[in-house]
DNA sequence: CAATAAACATACACTCTGCATGTAGATTCA
DNA sequence: TGAATCTACATGCAGAGTGTATGTTTATTG
């Protein structure tokens, strides 16, 4: 239901049949996985054809990926947020990892930054985008917490990547109904098992 | 090329075929995704037709299930047969670890189980299926390290799941072309992180 | 050896994806 | 400002894939 239909100017048609069609496939990939979302399903909630979508998407992937963008991004946010800063290296990283179990709460994001993330995009596309997000703060805080000489060195790459991994498959148990405080125990033994005893 | 059609029970019929197609998907499994891997393709290479394949698995799912199980037991089997025993706890943890990413070199082999498998099976599926296989080592590898009074006392299913993750996105980065001494490096940290100073 | 069931092949209906073509609205420029 | 052009979107079509219903052959049962 549009109130008036005065002249709109293109880019503003543009970016909003892409915002409402990254929204509506956000929805349903949440709900449901991506599979078994169709474009026909997705243009139908958005009360729009399939021509609007492959007009601004090269296919269903491309639209998938945006939606992933988005939403990493909304992760990260809600994570900056929640993160007060000017706490002590290994303070910052497990306030980090809190806020992060929080964020992933939301339903069905999980599944889908988690789960069909990895499968559609491969595991370097989706390590591109949440490269540009979460995971930068997560290795920025390392980095900082082995100049510091609060945490062990070692290679940062691979030590960024295999935490987060940790994070993810924390985040999917608590989804799946593991309790939060289990594995906010384990991951805190994680990072204090990279601290150096001062 | 059969040699001889001498009378052949069903159940060998039926082996033999599951067998068959089971192999033949996963080595289609292995080069593309699930999603770009169709039936059609998957019976053609078999040399029969997709009313063997649907008379034997209920959807393409359940083939892909049977295959990521049998793919699972292959990688246990793997670390089982590069895994002396005799080993103290820490040692056995690394032994092990290191046999995982060594057997997840497989081509093709991180692909199916660790991207497309918990997008196709969910989370819960695949932690099924290697809750029979590989974690169930892992899982006692840490008890004992913490009955032995060589690790923290953590929760045990948390613990098992955070640490596999972690191996998972090693294996997935070594196979995009990281440094094993890397990967293993962290993996060591990791692990000792947790131990307990004797 | 007739009857039944299991193993597999063939054929069909349905759905989805991507593209090609068509149309209305916006932008450019004389 | 109005014709030409381009952008945004809708409609229609072709190809492919999944699952099922039905047909045929081979094994099992009594």
């Amino acid at each position: 239901m549009q109130e008036r239909l005065e002249r709109r100017t293109n880019r503003d048609r543009s970016e909003a049949m892409r915002a409402l069609l990254i929204e509506t496939a956000r929805k349903l990939f949440a709900e449901k996985t991506y599979a078994e979302t169709g474009t026909p399903e997705i243009v139908a909630a958005a009360g729009v054809t399939r021509g609007a979508l492959y007009h601004h998407f090269a296919d269903k992937e491309a639209l998938f990926r945006a939606v992933a963008e988005h939403e990493a991004a909304t992760v990260a946010a809600e994570i900056e947020r929640a993160a007060p800063d000017g706490l002590g290296p290994r303070e910052a990283l497990l306030a980090g990892s809190q806020a992060y179990l929080e964020a992933m709460r939301a339903p069905g994001r999980t599944r889908l930054l988690l789960l069909d993330g990895p499968a559609v995009l491969g595991r370097a596309g989706m390590d591109e985008i949440d490269g540009r997000h979460g995971n930068r703060t997560l290795r920025e805080g390392l980095a900082i917490a082995m100049r510091a000489g609060a945490m062990q060195r070692l290679p940062l790459a691979a030590l960024t990547s295999q935490l987060a991994a940790a994070f993810d498959r924390a985040a999917l148990a608590v989804d799946a109904g593991s309790a939060m405080a289990d594995q906010m125990e384990v991951v805190t033994a994680l990072i204090d098992g990279l601290m150096l005893d001062a």
